[in-house]
DNA sequence: TCCAGGGGGCGTCAGGGCAT
DNA sequence: ATGCCCTGACGCCCCCTGGA
């Protein structure tokens, strides 16, 4: 009887608990999860579980059965879970590196949640970025050498591709919103004079200009609430020598190119890192969100079973009787 | 009201993993 | 080999809360 329920508590675990999940649970649990899974009482019943993987895995005290009783409080209900080679005792210094080895090869939240929906249907999948709306920090746009981007010191982001075409688009805002593309067809042979382009702004706003002169490209905002920006190409076209002035005014020298392209380069690698971070704490976050839901399917499935002992133990005693 | 402490979010850096 | 992505770590800032 017990040997049965503790299989099924056993084969529970071992269906919902993935190795990485304990990877989890042995470094970087919130304080919350890991209070949950390790407050836990001595039990001398260890079950070695193994993963899908062969990582071995020790279970302990899945119920917490003293001989007279099933039936324990749900605080102490819990399952201590530690892999092999954390218990072992022999070998600390090779288990130090094992376990370094474990954790730094964790996969990304990513994956890790992919993985639980795998397993279980209810759990949302994190779905690959789409970069149709990042089109500012796009890769694609990036590693193509023609199109150059810049982040204005308002956080608009001005995409110029080597299709003679600019692109402005504000933070937050929705693509079909907050971009506004213009593409300059005269500037392959810029001309001498300023050729006037004009973008249809956002309802309720003036449009901005774009002038092209010589070579050089001017994109100036026509409202007061818009920052001036200025882009110059020295040489020939819109190429990706364009530069962005930092405020009004300033225009760039030649000669300071190649800092300039170091110091875009650091922006777009900041910019692209800043968003990185942003993702990987909201999956962090979801994945803590998981775990603490798995944790209290865990518990209420445990409940379950042993409410569900109790009464076959009932009445295996009156059959006794 | 002031202030220390904690929590949460953010930006940046560093380093490992991975694809090309 | 190289570049990109992901994530831990660190410092900073802001907000909230409880105590003096």
């Amino acid at each position: 009887m017990d040997t049965s329920v503790s299989s099924q508590l056993d084969s529970s675990l071992k269906d919902s608990m993935t190795d990485e999940e304990e990877n989890y649970s042995d470094a970087s649990l919130s304080p919350a999860d890991s209070a949950q899974v390790s407050e836990v009482a001595e039990s001398p019943a260890v079950t070695v579980v193994q993963l899908s993987d062969g990582q071995m895995v020790q279970v302990q005290g899945v119920i917490q059965a003293p001989q007279t009783s099933v039936i324990q409080s749900p605080q102490v209900q819990t399952a201590q879970i530690a892999t092999v080679a954390e218990l072992d005792d022999g070998d600390s210094v090779a288990d130090t590196q094992k376990r370094r080895e474990i954790l730094s090869r964790r996969p990304s939240y990513r994956k890790i949640l992919n993985e639980l929906s795998s397993d279980s249907p209810a759990v949302p999948r994190i779905e690959e970025e789409k970069t149709e709306d990042e089109v500012p920090v796009s890769s694609s746009a990036l590693t193509s050498v023609p199109t150059s981007i810049y982040q204005t010191s308002s956080g608009q982001y001005i995409a110029i591709a080597q299709g003679r075409t600019i692109q402005l688009t504000s933070p937050g805002v929705e693509a079909p919103q907050g971009a506004q593309t213009v593409t300059v067809s005269s500037s392959a042979t810029p001309q001498p004079g300023a050729t006037i382009l004009q973008c249809a702004a956002q309802s309720g706003n003036s449009p901005q200009q774009f002038y092209i002169q010589g070579g050089q490209v001017l994109i100036q905002a026509a409202t007061g609430d818009i920052p001036a920006y200025q882009l110059r190409s020295p040489n020939s076209g819109l190429a990706q020598s364009i530069v962005m002035a930092a405020s009004q005014g300033s225009m760039q020298s030649p000669s300071s190119q190649h800092a300039e392209e170091i110091t875009r380069k650091r922006e777009v690698r900041l910019m692209k890192n800043r968003e990185a971070a942003r993702e990987c704490r909201r999956k962090k976050k979801e994945y803590v969100k998981c775990l603490e839901n798995r944790v209290a399917v865990l518990e209420n499935q445990n409940k379950t079973l042993i409410e569900e002992l109790k009464a076959l133990k009932d009445i295996y005693c009156h059959k006794a009787e």
